[in-house]
DNA sequence: CAATAAATGCACTTCCATTGCACTTATTTT
DNA sequence: AAAATAAGTGCAATGGAAGTGCATTTATTG
Protein backbone atom coordinates (compact mmCIF):
# COMPACT_ATOMS: atom_id res chain seq x y z
CA UNK A 1 0.00 0.00 0.00
CA UNK A 2 1.44 3.52 -1.01
CA UNK A 3 0.21 6.80 0.40
CA UNK A 4 0.03 9.68 -1.47
CA UNK A 5 3.16 11.07 -0.42
CA UNK A 6 5.06 8.16 -2.22
CA UNK A 7 3.38 7.71 -5.10
CA UNK A 8 4.38 11.85 -5.47
CA UNK A 9 7.54 11.52 -4.69
CA UNK A 10 7.93 8.35 -7.26
CA UNK A 11 7.05 10.99 -9.65
CA UNK A 12 9.50 13.81 -8.96
CA UNK A 13 6.45 15.88 -7.71
CA UNK A 14 7.18 17.25 -4.23
CA UNK A 15 4.80 17.32 -1.69
CA UNK A 16 3.03 19.86 -0.48
CA UNK A 17 -0.17 20.45 1.46
CA UNK A 18 -1.91 21.65 -1.68
CA UNK A 19 -1.21 18.90 -3.69
CA UNK A 20 -2.08 16.21 -0.98
CA UNK A 21 -5.44 17.83 -0.66
CA UNK A 22 -6.11 17.85 -4.36
CA UNK A 23 -4.81 14.53 -4.80
CA UNK A 24 -7.46 13.70 -2.16
CA UNK A 25 -10.18 15.82 -3.53
CA UNK A 26 -9.94 13.56 -7.04
CA UNK A 27 -9.17 10.63 -5.85
CA UNK A 28 -12.74 10.97 -3.81
CA UNK A 29 -14.18 12.22 -6.80
CA UNK A 30 -15.68 8.89 -8.93
CA UNK A 31 -16.16 11.50 -12.01
CA UNK A 32 -14.07 13.59 -13.82
CA UNK A 33 -14.09 17.12 -12.72
CA UNK A 34 -13.77 20.43 -13.96
CA UNK A 35 -11.31 22.83 -12.99
CA UNK A 36 -13.76 24.92 -11.72
CA UNK A 37 -15.14 22.01 -9.46
CA UNK A 38 -12.00 22.11 -7.92
CA UNK A 39 -12.08 25.99 -7.29
CA UNK A 40 -14.99 25.29 -5.57
CA UNK A 41 -14.18 22.64 -3.51
CA UNK A 42 -10.77 24.59 -2.24
CA UNK A 43 -11.98 28.68 -2.11
CA UNK A 44 -8.56 29.62 -0.13
CA UNK A 45 -7.07 28.82 -3.11
CA UNK A 46 -6.36 30.52 -5.56
CA UNK A 47 -7.57 29.05 -9.31
CA UNK A 48 -3.54 29.31 -10.79
CA UNK A 49 -2.72 26.98 -8.17
CA UNK A 50 -5.03 24.60 -9.04
CA UNK A 51 -4.81 25.15 -12.40
CA UNK A 52 -0.81 24.52 -12.88
CA UNK A 53 -0.80 21.50 -10.05
CA UNK A 54 -3.65 19.57 -12.17
CA UNK A 55 -1.24 20.56 -14.67
CA UNK A 56 1.78 19.16 -12.65
CA UNK A 57 -0.24 15.84 -12.30
CA UNK A 58 -0.99 16.01 -15.98
CA UNK A 59 2.87 15.85 -17.27
CA UNK A 60 3.73 13.19 -14.48
CA UNK A 61 0.27 11.33 -15.85
CA UNK A 62 -1.18 11.26 -12.03
CA UNK A 63 -4.17 12.64 -13.98
CA UNK A 64 -5.53 12.53 -17.59
CA UNK A 65 -7.35 15.33 -18.98
CA UNK A 66 -10.95 14.56 -20.99
CA UNK A 67 -12.94 16.42 -23.09
CA UNK A 68 -16.12 15.35 -23.19
CA UNK A 69 -17.33 17.68 -25.86
CA UNK A 70 -18.79 20.12 -22.83
CA UNK A 71 -16.12 22.49 -23.98
CA UNK A 72 -14.66 22.34 -20.63
CA UNK A 73 -11.69 20.40 -19.69
CA UNK A 74 -12.36 17.97 -17.09
CA UNK A 75 -9.12 15.66 -15.01
CA UNK A 76 -9.23 12.24 -13.43
CA UNK A 77 -7.18 10.29 -11.40
CA UNK A 78 -5.35 7.90 -13.49
CA UNK A 79 -6.18 4.24 -12.05
CA UNK A 80 -3.31 2.25 -11.27
CA UNK A 81 -1.63 1.09 -14.26
CA UNK A 82 -3.36 3.13 -16.62
CA UNK A 83 -1.16 3.91 -19.73
CA UNK A 84 -3.46 7.17 -20.83
CA UNK A 85 -0.08 7.72 -23.00
CA UNK A 86 -0.26 4.32 -24.92
CA UNK A 87 -2.94 4.28 -27.47
CA UNK A 88 -3.68 0.67 -27.04
CA UNK A 89 -3.82 1.13 -23.47
CA UNK A 90 -7.13 3.85 -23.63
CA UNK A 91 -10.30 3.71 -22.42
CA UNK A 92 -13.55 5.67 -23.26
CA UNK A 93 -15.04 8.24 -21.54
CA UNK A 94 -19.45 8.17 -20.48
CA UNK A 95 -20.58 11.35 -20.70
CA UNK A 96 -24.53 12.10 -19.24
CA UNK A 97 -26.78 14.66 -20.63
CA UNK A 98 -28.86 14.27 -17.50
CA UNK A 99 -26.83 14.69 -15.11
CA UNK A 100 -23.99 16.60 -16.82
CA UNK A 101 -20.96 14.02 -15.25
CA UNK A 102 -18.48 12.29 -17.39
CA UNK A 103 -17.11 8.37 -16.04
CA UNK A 104 -14.62 6.67 -17.15
CA UNK A 105 -14.91 3.82 -17.92
CA UNK A 106 -11.62 2.20 -17.54
CA UNK A 107 -12.95 -1.47 -17.65
CA UNK A 108 -13.88 -0.70 -21.51
CA UNK A 109 -10.69 -0.06 -24.10
CA UNK A 110 -11.22 1.41 -27.38
CA UNK A 111 -11.56 -0.98 -30.10
CA UNK A 112 -9.42 -0.93 -33.20
CA UNK A 113 -9.72 1.69 -35.44
CA UNK A 114 -8.97 1.37 -39.03
CA UNK A 115 -8.14 3.99 -40.60
CA UNK A 116 -7.65 4.99 -44.36
CA UNK A 117 -4.40 4.33 -45.95
CA UNK A 118 -1.50 7.54 -45.85
CA UNK A 119 -3.03 7.94 -42.12
CA UNK A 120 -1.20 7.25 -39.04
CA UNK A 121 -3.46 6.94 -35.96
CA UNK A 122 -1.25 8.19 -32.79
CA UNK A 123 -3.92 8.88 -30.10
CA UNK A 124 -7.79 8.04 -29.97
CA UNK A 125 -10.45 10.52 -28.18
CA UNK A 126 -14.13 8.63 -27.93
CA UNK A 127 -16.43 9.50 -25.45
CA UNK A 128 -20.21 8.30 -25.46
CA UNK A 129 -22.80 10.34 -24.88
CA UNK A 130 -26.13 9.29 -23.48
CA UNK A 131 -27.92 8.46 -19.57
CA UNK A 132 -25.51 6.97 -16.83
CA UNK A 133 -26.72 4.33 -14.62
CA UNK A 134 -27.84 6.72 -12.63
CA UNK A 135 -29.93 8.66 -13.98
CA UNK A 136 -31.49 5.88 -15.87
CA UNK A 137 -32.00 3.90 -12.95
CA UNK A 138 -35.35 5.89 -12.15
CA UNK B 1 -29.40 17.29 -59.36
CA UNK B 2 -30.68 19.93 -56.39
CA UNK B 3 -29.40 23.50 -56.06
CA UNK B 4 -28.53 24.83 -53.52
CA UNK B 5 -31.38 27.16 -53.34
CA UNK B 6 -33.77 24.30 -53.30
CA UNK B 7 -31.52 22.50 -50.45
CA UNK B 8 -32.22 24.84 -48.13
CA UNK B 9 -35.94 26.21 -49.47
CA UNK B 10 -36.06 22.18 -48.55
CA UNK B 11 -35.12 22.54 -44.85
CA UNK B 12 -37.66 25.81 -44.37
CA UNK B 13 -34.26 28.10 -44.65
CA UNK B 14 -34.70 31.61 -46.77
CA UNK B 15 -32.10 31.69 -49.38
CA UNK B 16 -29.95 35.05 -48.72
CA UNK B 17 -26.69 35.95 -50.47
CA UNK B 18 -24.66 35.14 -47.20
CA UNK B 19 -25.99 32.14 -46.59
CA UNK B 20 -25.34 30.84 -50.38
CA UNK B 21 -21.64 32.14 -49.76
CA UNK B 22 -21.52 30.24 -46.69
CA UNK B 23 -22.92 27.13 -48.34
CA UNK B 24 -20.47 27.45 -50.94
CA UNK B 25 -17.59 27.88 -49.25
CA UNK B 26 -18.55 24.81 -47.11
CA UNK B 27 -18.80 22.83 -50.17
CA UNK B 28 -15.57 23.81 -52.06
CA UNK B 29 -13.60 23.19 -48.55
CA UNK B 30 -12.38 19.75 -47.99
CA UNK B 31 -11.46 19.89 -44.39
CA UNK B 32 -13.64 20.55 -41.07
CA UNK B 33 -13.66 24.59 -40.65
CA UNK B 34 -13.61 27.02 -37.85
CA UNK B 35 -15.61 30.40 -37.85
CA UNK B 36 -12.52 31.76 -38.01
CA UNK B 37 -11.71 30.22 -41.21
CA UNK B 38 -14.95 31.45 -42.23
CA UNK B 39 -14.75 34.52 -40.79
CA UNK B 40 -11.38 35.42 -43.15
CA UNK B 41 -13.10 34.10 -46.11
CA UNK B 42 -15.75 36.76 -45.78
CA UNK B 43 -13.98 40.35 -44.22
CA UNK B 44 -16.92 42.12 -45.40
CA UNK B 45 -19.32 40.16 -43.27
CA UNK B 46 -20.11 40.51 -39.88
CA UNK B 47 -18.70 37.59 -37.55
CA UNK B 48 -22.24 37.28 -35.68
CA UNK B 49 -24.09 37.05 -38.97
CA UNK B 50 -21.72 33.69 -40.12
CA UNK B 51 -21.93 32.56 -36.23
CA UNK B 52 -25.35 32.69 -36.68
CA UNK B 53 -25.55 30.80 -40.52
CA UNK B 54 -23.84 28.34 -39.11
CA UNK B 55 -25.99 27.52 -36.39
CA UNK B 56 -28.77 27.93 -38.34
CA UNK B 57 -27.23 25.63 -41.11
CA UNK B 58 -26.09 23.26 -37.82
CA UNK B 59 -30.24 22.85 -36.53
CA UNK B 60 -31.31 21.97 -39.79
CA UNK B 61 -28.90 19.16 -40.28
CA UNK B 62 -26.70 20.92 -43.15
CA UNK B 63 -23.45 20.62 -41.46
CA UNK B 64 -22.57 18.88 -38.34
CA UNK B 65 -20.28 20.22 -35.54
CA UNK B 66 -16.86 18.75 -34.78
CA UNK B 67 -15.06 19.41 -31.29
CA UNK B 68 -11.74 17.54 -32.57
CA UNK B 69 -9.91 18.38 -28.87
CA UNK B 70 -7.98 21.37 -30.15
CA UNK B 71 -10.94 23.29 -28.20
CA UNK B 72 -12.19 25.63 -31.07
CA UNK B 73 -15.37 24.21 -32.87
CA UNK B 74 -15.39 22.76 -36.40
CA UNK B 75 -18.24 22.78 -38.92
CA UNK B 76 -18.25 20.40 -41.78
CA UNK B 77 -21.14 19.93 -44.34
CA UNK B 78 -22.83 16.98 -43.93
CA UNK B 79 -22.99 14.73 -46.88
CA UNK B 80 -25.69 13.63 -48.99
CA UNK B 81 -27.42 10.93 -46.81
CA UNK B 82 -25.61 12.03 -43.40
CA UNK B 83 -27.72 11.69 -40.95
CA UNK B 84 -25.86 13.11 -38.14
CA UNK B 85 -28.21 12.83 -35.05
CA UNK B 86 -28.53 8.89 -35.94
CA UNK B 87 -26.30 7.18 -33.58
CA UNK B 88 -25.29 4.56 -36.29
CA UNK B 89 -25.11 6.61 -38.64
CA UNK B 90 -21.48 8.47 -36.75
CA UNK B 91 -18.99 8.70 -38.30
CA UNK B 92 -15.38 9.52 -37.18
CA UNK B 93 -12.93 12.05 -37.51
CA UNK B 94 -9.89 12.73 -38.05
CA UNK B 95 -7.05 15.46 -36.43
CA UNK B 96 -3.82 15.91 -38.13
CA UNK B 97 -1.34 16.68 -35.47
CA UNK B 98 0.93 18.13 -38.10
CA UNK B 99 -1.50 20.60 -40.52
CA UNK B 100 -3.45 21.11 -37.72
CA UNK B 101 -6.79 20.18 -39.98
CA UNK B 102 -9.58 17.96 -39.10
CA UNK B 103 -11.08 15.74 -42.08
CA UNK B 104 -14.23 13.68 -42.00
CA UNK B 105 -14.18 10.16 -42.74
CA UNK B 106 -17.35 9.53 -43.46
CA UNK B 107 -17.03 6.03 -44.94
CA UNK B 108 -15.60 4.98 -41.69
CA UNK B 109 -18.26 4.33 -39.61
CA UNK B 110 -17.93 4.28 -36.07
CA UNK B 111 -17.87 0.57 -34.36
CA UNK B 112 -20.28 -0.89 -32.34
CA UNK B 113 -19.51 0.31 -27.74
CA UNK B 114 -20.38 -1.54 -25.37
CA UNK B 115 -21.09 0.28 -22.30
CA UNK B 116 -22.02 -1.45 -19.06
CA UNK B 117 -25.34 -2.03 -18.07
CA UNK B 118 -27.57 1.00 -16.90
CA UNK B 119 -25.54 3.20 -19.47
CA UNK B 120 -27.89 4.24 -22.18
CA UNK B 121 -25.84 5.33 -25.27
CA UNK B 122 -27.24 8.16 -27.12
CA UNK B 123 -24.52 9.55 -29.03
CA UNK B 124 -20.57 9.04 -29.55
CA UNK B 125 -17.85 11.41 -30.53
CA UNK B 126 -14.78 9.38 -32.03
CA UNK B 127 -11.79 11.51 -33.00
CA UNK B 128 -8.74 9.43 -33.83
CA UNK B 129 -5.50 11.99 -34.04
CA UNK B 130 -2.33 11.34 -35.73
CA UNK B 131 -0.68 12.76 -39.04
CA UNK B 132 -2.96 12.86 -42.14
CA UNK B 133 -2.42 11.54 -45.35
CA UNK B 134 -1.06 14.75 -46.66
CA UNK B 135 1.85 15.06 -44.27
CA UNK B 136 2.86 11.12 -43.90
CA UNK B 137 3.70 11.25 -47.53
CA UNK B 138 6.30 13.10 -47.11
C1' DC C 1 22.16 30.57 8.13
C1' DA C 2 22.53 32.09 3.46
C1' DA C 3 21.55 31.05 -1.28
C1' DT C 4 18.70 28.92 -4.41
C1' DA C 5 14.79 26.84 -6.38
C1' DA C 6 10.16 25.69 -6.42
C1' DA C 7 5.31 26.76 -5.18
C1' DT C 8 1.74 29.96 -4.58
C1' DG C 9 -1.13 34.13 -5.24
C1' DC C 10 -2.56 38.24 -7.78
C1' DA C 11 -3.46 40.68 -11.86
C1' DC C 12 -3.95 40.64 -16.34
C1' DT C 13 -4.49 38.99 -21.15
C1' DT C 14 -6.32 36.33 -24.88
C1' DC C 15 -9.46 33.69 -27.36
C1' DC C 16 -13.69 31.88 -28.61
C1' DA C 17 -18.63 31.54 -27.95
C1' DT C 18 -22.72 33.93 -27.24
C1' DT C 19 -26.27 37.62 -26.57
C1' DG C 20 -28.86 42.24 -26.68
C1' DC C 21 -30.23 45.71 -29.37
C1' DA C 22 -30.64 48.61 -33.33
C1' DC C 23 -31.19 48.62 -38.13
C1' DT C 24 -32.05 46.78 -42.60
C1' DT C 25 -34.20 43.71 -45.79
C1' DA C 26 -37.62 40.51 -47.07
C1' DT C 27 -42.30 38.63 -46.57
C1' DT C 28 -47.09 38.81 -45.54
C1' DT C 29 -51.43 41.13 -44.77
C1' DT C 30 -54.82 44.49 -45.57
C1' DA D 1 -49.07 48.99 -53.29
C1' DA D 2 -48.54 50.49 -48.60
C1' DA D 3 -48.47 49.06 -43.97
C1' DA D 4 -47.39 45.61 -40.66
C1' DT D 5 -44.72 41.88 -39.40
C1' DA D 6 -41.01 38.81 -39.31
C1' DA D 7 -36.48 37.47 -40.38
C1' DG D 8 -31.63 38.63 -41.36
C1' DT D 9 -27.62 41.41 -40.51
C1' DG D 10 -24.21 44.35 -38.07
C1' DC D 11 -22.25 46.52 -33.99
C1' DA D 12 -21.05 46.38 -29.32
C1' DA D 13 -20.55 44.12 -25.36
C1' DT D 14 -20.40 40.14 -22.16
C1' DG D 15 -18.90 35.79 -20.17
C1' DG D 16 -16.22 31.77 -19.42
C1' DA D 17 -12.23 29.26 -19.59
C1' DA D 18 -7.28 28.86 -20.53
C1' DG D 19 -3.07 30.66 -20.05
C1' DT D 20 1.05 34.00 -18.66
C1' DG D 21 4.17 37.42 -16.06
C1' DC D 22 5.69 38.81 -11.97
C1' DA D 23 6.08 39.38 -7.05
C1' DT D 24 5.97 36.86 -2.79
C1' DT D 25 6.11 33.09 0.13
C1' DT D 26 7.71 28.55 1.32
C1' DA D 27 10.74 24.77 1.02
C1' DT D 28 15.33 22.72 -0.15
C1' DT D 29 20.20 22.64 -0.46
C1' DG D 30 24.99 23.85 0.51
Amino acid sequence: MQTIEQLLESKDIRVTAMRLLIYKFLAQKQVAVTLSDIENAFEKADRTTLYRTVKTFEEKAIVHQIDDGTGITKYALCEKGCNCEIETDLHLHFHCNNCNETVCLTEHKIPQIKVPNGFISEDINLVVKGICDKCSGQ
